[in-house]
DNA sequence: TTTAGAGAACGCG
DNA sequence: CGCGTTCTCTAAA
């Protein structure tokens, strides 16, 4: 299959969109979450809010942001509530901003439960390329939406973790806590 | 705008 | 350690 995807990403194709977001504090660390008027766009996570900001304004090139707590609070709130109680699902409304290979990575992603694992292989073979196993995890890697598309849950055939890009330990602690409960 | 090259959270010999 | 496979981004033409 092929599916050219012509990702255009011209920063200022939306002429200056507003995004909202809250920053919180869990067991993994600070938590920033994001939303533009399609739904939440971000789930970051970092040492401090200043970093947080930094990152979010790297992923929305010419957006305008609003640290405003009111229209993001409700969602901040059930991240912080999913780190603290492992198992529960996470169900918000998503925008979600990729190439056609991105999404069809992390709808598929979405669909793996808390407490298990699939590698990156795995993955590969149920979106349907069993041979575009680096590209799968580069799709994992680009992933903005930690915890609601649980990248953290795919590893490598060896067993090993391979990366998360808020870090590896973050990644094992998700694990762990989530094969736990 | 098109293209070539590099590199990526992999996996295998 | 090197190579295959696919996707993406960037520099250059």
């Amino acid at each position: 299959m092929h599916l050219t995807t012509t990702a255009h990403r011209s920063p200022f194709s939306a002429a200056t969109e507003t995004i909202s977001y809250a920053i919180g504090e869990s067991a993994l660390g600070w938590i920033l979450v994001a939303r533009s008027t399609a739904g939440v766009c971000a789930i970051l996570i970092g040492a401090d809010a200043e970093t947080l900001a930094a990152d979010l304004a790297d992923q929305f090139p010419g957006a305008r942001f609003r640290a405003v707590a009111a229209p993001v609070a409700p969602d901040l709130a059930e991240v912080i509530r999913f780190v603290d109680r492992p198992g529960a699902s996470l169900e918000l409304a998503l925008d979600l901003r990729g190439t056609v290979f991105q999404r069809r990575v992390w709808e598929t992603l979405r669909a793996i439960p808390a407490g298990t694992t699939v590698t990156y292989t795995e993955l590969a073979r149920r979106i349907g390329e069993p041979q575009a196993v680096r590209a799968v995890a580069s799709a994992c890697a680009a992933n903005r939406l930690a915890l609601a598309i649980p990248c953290h849950r795919v590893v490598r055939n060896d067993g090993g973790l391979a990366g998360y890009r808020w870090g590896v330990e973050r990644k094992r602690a998700l694990i762990a806590q989530e094969a736990a409960a």
